[in-house]
DNA sequence: AACCCACAGTAACATTTATCACAGATGGAA
DNA sequence: TTCCATCTGTGATAAATGTTACTGTGGGTT
């Protein structure tokens, strides 16, 4: 575990690790777990071992939008803020895949931040860049249409996976996306017509354009 | 000035806003003013002192998206983040009401984050709540329809100006939510048949219904 | 007054997305 | 194999939004 610490987070001091070790608690979560609820209020930050997590937002039908997703060696931007007064959640946080997490209590947030230097680098940068990406989320939707959304989904599925093959069914995709699967489908069927994707069942394999 | 400083951000400590007057420069600007262009290098953070900025995205078609507004006794959070590095601004900023603002050179701001507690508090806070307030936006354009994004679009605006009237124009509404006048204008007229409004030219105002 | 111009209303039409309805395909379980 | 559940494809239609085109209106200018 340690070594793992240390090689996923290769940014933060030795001294910071050890403090990470003494006080966070190590925690595993199975596929489908419900990490964050909105509303919920938050007393741990979390930093991702392995496995991998989904952000985000649900509407009062249960309608969901996804937000991006936590990786190895990344953290829970929003439960980093949400410091002192622990806050309500805003988000949804729903394991996607099997993960092993590092729990470790809101209130050591600030002292961390003062204490470490790498810590605190490391928590504004998560924060900058999850921010970022947000706003990413919000041009697309502000912007584009559904076809280049979707494109933009896959990409970035594959970007994370490393893979070409996305074994998502098109109902699942539709639900992050916030539309529905006869749309999905039909939109997928055009992007093989232009030779940008091989479908099949469960999976959708990228092709490169180049 | 010193005393704006101090009613505005009743939190910051004496000696934060000491500092911040020796190393800060006020300034003014006219309505319509860029102060932040997308892809533009960051080298100030900005406390607002009086008037009104509005933070937006763009698209390469020169579409524009509303994201938030900044009132007196507030700060850029993106710029507070971009910290160390100097990075790209992500967003614009421009000038809607005659602004006076503090400029504060970034390289301050690492330092003043451990050196003022209440500086490190507001920061954290300021980025928490901005955060909290795209995520609103994404929620918006996500679950909602055109209707009654326009609805909290128009409340939204009354909340700040603490009034009733609002004085803008179709086409105007129709820019920050990145649609057509026309369809501004029909929604509008819908929601004077429902007595929600009533419609002048240059002007909304807001019914309240109870 | 005569004119201009930004603003507002509205009809007609195009396009995109959502919804409904159903059929076929696939793979695992009994 | 047979059966069933899930996934996928697709047409028909509805609803929302975007686009085009034109009219009217009010206020300010000359």
């Amino acid at each position: 575990m340690q070594n793992s610490l240390k090689t996923l987070f290769p940014n933060f001091s030795g001294e910071l690790i050890n403090t990470i070790e003494e006080n966070g608690s190590p925690q595993d979560f199975k596929t489908g777990t419900v990490l964050m609820r909105t509303g919920q209020y938050i007393k741990n930050t979390i930093l991702i071992i392995e496995g991998k997590i989904k952000i985000f937002r649900e509407d009062e039908d249960g309608g969901e939008f996804l937000l991006y997703y936590l990786h190895p060696g990344q953290a829970c931007a929003i439960s980093m803020i949400c410091t002192a007064k622990s806050e309500k959640s805003q988000i949804m946080a729903k394991v996607v895949e099997d993960v092993s997490v590092m729990m470790i209590p809101l209130q050591l947030m600030d002292k961390w931040m003062m204490e470490h230097r790498t810590w605190y680098e490391f928590v504004i940068e998560t924060y900058r860049s999850r921010f970022e990406e947000v706003l990413e989320v919000v041009d697309n939707i502000a912007f584009r249409s559904m076809d280049e959304r979707l494109e933009f989904y896959l990409k970035r599925h594959s970007d994370s996976c490393g893979c070409n093959e996305i074994k998502l069914s098109h109902q699942e995709i539709a639900n992050e996306l916030n539309t529905s699967r006869e749309v999905v489908s039909r939109l997928l069927k055009k992007m093989e017509q232009r030779g940008l994707v091989k479908l099949n069942r469960n999976q959708i394999e990228l092709l490169k354009k180049n």
